[in-house]
RNA sequence: GGCGAGGUAGCUCAGUUGGUUAGAGCGCAGGAUUCAUAACCCUGAGGUGGGGAGUUCGACCCUCCCUCUCGCUACCA
C-alpha cells in the first residue's frame, strides 16, 4: 500500500505532572525523529499531540492542592508544552482535551455511536457519597464480602476469595473518601460491547502481524483472554459531558475521550491555519484510505490504541485505523524504575536548565539507548560516555577537523575537487549508500540502528582523513589536498541532512558553520553539495565534553531524592486507629501455636498451607508468607494465631484462623512469636 | 499460578526461513599518528549464546522442562 499522506500521533501525556526522560525515550523522541524524517523526504505529514486533561486523578490532585481541576491542567499543559518545545519535539499542533473543539468532537463521536445504537445501556444502582457529593468509583468503596466475610473487600472484587463483586453486594459499605456510609442511587451508563466486537478486532490485529513483537503479542494476549464490555461513561463532574438526555452529572470515560483528542487536535490545527493552510482538511487525515495513521506510545498504552480505539473507530465507521503502533518498552533510571511519586526521575524541565543547549545530547543518548525491544537503563555515566566518546569524539571531531583544515588551507573557501583516485571513488560510493541504509531502518522504526548508521558516516569521514593525511602533503601535493577536503566537506553536508531528524539543533548549527541552508533528504547521496569557492561560516565546536562534575551533580540529585524518600517513608507510619473498648478487644482470641506442617499451595506464588497446634486443636491455616519463609524451615516454629477469625476458603482450602505477622516498611513479613517457648494455647493479651 | 515480552562478549544491543571461524558500538590492551575537544586511525583480547533434555547429518535459531528479569493478571485475613 502506497500512502499519500501520514498522520502521526504521540500519546497524549496526562496533565497531572511533568515530563521525564522515560516519556521522551518511549514515545515523543521516536515520534519526532520519524516525523522529521518524513518531512525531510517531502512527505505530507501531520504530527499531532496534546494534553490529556480529564479523569479522576486530576480532580483528586486539585482537591489536594485546593485549586480547581482547570488550574491543575493549565499549569501542567504549559509545563509539558514548554518541555516539548525545549527538546524540539516538532508537533504541528500541541492541543488539549479541555478545549472547546475537543469537547465538541468527543461529544459528537459519542453521539454518533449512541445514535447507531452501538452502546449497551445499563441502569445500575451506584453508591453516592453524600458528604463528598459524588458517585464513587468502585475501588473507592470497601465493605464486607458477602461470600467470605472479608471486611475489606473492594467494590469491584474481593481480594480474599477472588470473587468479582459489584459494590452493591458489599455488606456495610463505606466510602474511602469520607469514611461515610454511601447511599444507593440509580445511574445509567453506556458500555462499548467489546465482547461482541471481538471478531472484527481480531481480523484487524491479524492483518498486522508485521507490528513489533511486543505490540502484537500483547494484543494476542488480550484477545486470548476474551474482551469484555467497558463502560464509556462515568459519574463525575470533570470531563466531556455525555451528550444524551438524562446523563446529567456524567462525563465520557477518560480513555474514550483521550484518543479522540488526536482527532480534535487535528481539527484544532486546521482551525488555526489562516490563509494558505496545508491542502485539504482534518478529514483528509482521518477518513481517507490513502492516509497512514501511526500511533507512537509507551507499552502501557497498547490495549487502548490497538484494541479499544480501533473498536471505537470501527463502530463509528468513517475513520481509518492505525497502520502501525510502534510502542516502546520502559526506560529505567540508574537501575531503578522511574517513579514520579518517589521523584526518581530526570525531569525534562530540569535537564533543560541544567544542560542548556545540550538538548541533542539527551536526544542522542535516549535514541541510542532507546527501549525498543526491552526495558533499558539510563545511567548518567553512560550519558557522559555517549557524549564524550561518540558525539564529541566521532561526529563533532570529524566536522571540526574538516572545517579547521578548510580554514587553514583555503581561508574557508571550499576547494574544487580534482582528479579522483580509487579510494576517493570508493568513499563517494559509500557516502551514497547511507541515506538508504538509514531510511530502511527508520521505515522499520529501528531508531537505534538508524542512528548507528549515521555515526558510521562520520566514522567513514574520520577514516578517510586518517588514511589520506592531507596535513602531510599540503606542501608536496596541494591538488590532492583540495580533493580530499572537498570530499570531506561533502560528507559534512550529507551529515547535516541525515542528522536533522535525530539531532535537529546540531544540524542547524552545522548548517550555519557550513553556511548552507538546511537541505532535504532528496539532496543526500549527492557529492556536490558543497560547491567550489563557497565560503563556509564561523567554525565552533559542535559538542563540548561533559566533565565528571556535571554528572556527579546529577547523580547526587538522585541520591538526595532517594534519601528524601527514605525519610518520608519513615513518616508514613500509619496513624493510630480510633479507640475501642476493652470489651471489643476481649473479643479477639489470639493464641500461641506451633507449626506442625507447612507446604506450598499449588499454583500460587505466596500461599503456604500450615497445620498448627493451637493448644485447642490442630487446624489448617493458609497464609501469604511463601515469599518470606521456606516451608521446610518453619516446622516447630511458634507463632501467634488469631483463632476466632471466621473461617474462609482460600484457593479451595478452608483457612481456620490467621497467623499474625509483623511488617516492616519494605513490606517484608516476619512471625510475631514469643521470645521464649511457651505452651501451645497460651493466650496473647 | 496464567498470559505476553525478554535472558547473546565487562556494558548497551544486532543477527540467523537451522548449515562452515556468532557480529557492532562503547569499555579494555597494544600500535600508529598529530589536522582535531589526549580526539581520530589500525590491531587485539573477551562469548560452554540463562540451564538441561529432545528433534536433526547439523541448533544460538525448532520442541519440551527448569530458571531469572519486566509487564498484565491471579493470590497474598
Amino acid at each position: 500500500m502506497i500512502f499519500k499522506r501520514h498522520i502521526v500521533t504521540a500519546a497524549l501525556p496526562y496533565a497531572n505532572g511533568g515530563l521525564h526522560i522515560g516519556h521522551l525515550a518511549g514515545c515523543y523522541l521516536p515520534a519526532d525523529i520519524y516525523v522529521r524524517y518524513l518531512r525531510s523526504k517531502g512527505e505530507d505529514v501531520l504530527f499531532v499531540c496534546g494534553s490529556d486533561e480529564h479523569g479522576v486523578p486530576i480532580t483528586i490532585k486539585a482537591k489536594k492542592e485546593g485549586i480547581t481541576p482547570l488550574q491543575v491542567v493549565d499549569k501542567y499543559h504549559k509545563l509539558m508544552g514548554d518541555s516539548f518545545e525545549g527538546f524540539g519535539i516538532s508537533f504541528d499542533i500541541y492541543s488539549r482535551t479541555s478545549s472547546a473543539v475537543h469537547e465538541q468532537t468527543a461529544s459528537d463521536f459519542f453521539k454518533t455511536l449512541y445514535d447507531k445504537k452501538i452502546f449497551t445501556e445499563e441502569i445500575t444502582q451506584q453508591y453516592f457519597d453524600v458528604k463528598a457529593g459524588q458517585f464513587l468509583a468502585d475501588r473507592y468503596i470497601v465493605g464486607t464480602c458477602p461470600k467470605c466475610g472479608n471486611e475489606n473487600a473492594y467494590g469491584d472484587q474481593c481480594e480474599n476469595c477472588g470473587s468479582t463483586l459489584s459494590p452493591t453486594e458489599l455488606i456495610n459499605p463505606r466510602s474511602t473518601l469520607s469514611g461515610e456510609k454511601p447511599v444507593l442511587r440509580d445511574t445509567r451508563n453506556w458500555f462499548l460491547p467489546l465482547d461482541k466486537m471481538q471478531p472484527g478486532i481480531e481480523t484487524y490485529i491479524e492483518s498486522h502481524k508485521d507490528w513489533k513483537a511486543n505490540v502484537y503479542g500483547q494484543c494476542k494476549s488480550w484477545l486470548n483472554q476474551g474482551l469484555q464490555a467497558r463502560a464509556m461513561t462515568r459519574d463525575l463532574d470533570w470531563g466531556v459531558k455525555v451528550p444524551v438526555q438524562g446523563a446529567e452529572g456524567k462525563v465520557l470515560y477518560v480513555w474514550f475521550d483521550a484518543p479522540i483528542g488526536y482527532i480534535s487536535a487535528t481539527k484544532d490545527y486546521f482551525n488555526r491555519q489562516t490563509v494558505k493552510a496545508r491542502k485539504g482538511s482534518w478529514e483528509l487525515y482521518w477518513k481517507d484510505k490513502e492516509t497512514r495513521l501511526v500511533h507512537f506510545i509507551g507499552k502501557d498504552n497498547i490495549v487502548f490504541h490497538c484494541i479499544i480505539f480501533p473498536a471505537m473507530l470501527m463502530a463509528h465507521g468513517d475513520y481509518i485505523l492505525a497502520d502501525n503502533v510502534p510502542a516502546n518498552e520502559f526506560l529505567n533510571l540508574e537501575g531503578n524504575k522511574i517513579s514520579t511519586s518517589r521523584n526518581w526521575a530526570v525531569w525534562l524541565h530540569d535537564y533543560l536548565s541544567d544542560f542548556e543547549g545540550k538538548q541533542d545530547v539527551l536526544r542522542y543518548m535516549l535514541c541510542a539507548n532507546a527501549p525498543e525491544t526491552k526495558d533499558n537503563d539510563f545511567t548518567w555515566k553512560d550519558f557522559q560516555a555517549r557524549n564524550n566518546n561518540e558525539l564529541v569524539a566521532i561526529l563533532g571531531n570529524f566536522i571540526n577537523r574538516t572545517l579547521v583544515l578548510t580554514n587553514n588551507y583555503y581561508s574557508g573557501k571550499v576547494p574544487a575537487v580534482g582528479e579522483l583516485n580509487e579510494q576517493d571513488r570508493l568513499v563517494l560510493e559509500e557516502i551514497r549508500k547511507f541515506p538508504k541504509r538509514i531510511s530502511d531502518s527508520l521505515d522499520q522504526f529501528r531508531f537505534r540502528e538508524a542512528l548507528g548508521e549515521l555515526m558510521n558516516l562520520a566514522r567513514l569521514g574520520n577514516k578517510y582523513l586518517a588514511d589520506n593525511e592531507p596535513w602531510k602533503i599540503s606542501e608536496s601535493n596541494p591538488e590532492r589536498v583540495k580533493t580530499i577536503l572537498n570530499i570531506s566537506l561533502q560528507v559534512s553536508a550529507n551529515l547535516s541532512i541525515l542528522m536533522e531528524p535525530f539531532l535537529p539543533f546540531s544540524a542547524k548549527k552545522l548548517c550555519d558553520m557550513l553556511n548552507i541552508d538546511q537541505l532535504k533528504w532528496n539532496d543526500t547521496a549527492r557529492t556536490d553539495l558543497m560547491t567550489a569557492d563557497h565560503q563556509i561560516g564561523k567554525v565552533s565546536l559542535l559538542y563540548d565534553k561533559i566533565e565528571d562534575e556535571a554528572v556527579v551533580v546529577q547523580i547526587k540529585k538522585l541520591e538526595d531524592a532517594k534519601k528524601m524518600n527514605e525519610l518520608s517513608t519513615l513518616k508514613q507510619v500509619s496513624a493510630a486507629k480510633a479507640d475501642i473498648s476493652f470489651e471489643d478487644f476481649s473479643k479477639i482470641d489470639i493464641r500461641i501455636g506451633t507449626i506442625l506442617e507447612a507446604e506450598r499451595v499449588p499454583k500460587t506464588d505466596k500461599l503456604l498451607k500450615l497445620k498448627i497446634d493451637t493448644g485447642i486443636d490442630v487446624r489448617t491455616v493458609v497464609s501469604g508468607i511463601a515469599g518470606f519463609y521456606d516451608p521446610a524451615k518453619i516446622i516447630g516454629q511458634q507463632v501467634s494465631v488469631l483463632v476466632n477469625l471466621a473461617p474462609r476458603k482460600i484457593k479451595g482450602i478452608e483457612s481456620q484462623g490467621m497467623i499474625l505477622m509483623g511488617e516492616n516498611l519494605n513490606a517484608e513479613l516476619c512471625f510475631v512469636a514469643p521470645v521464649k517457648p511457651v505452651e501451645n494455647g497460651s493466650n496473647v493479651s
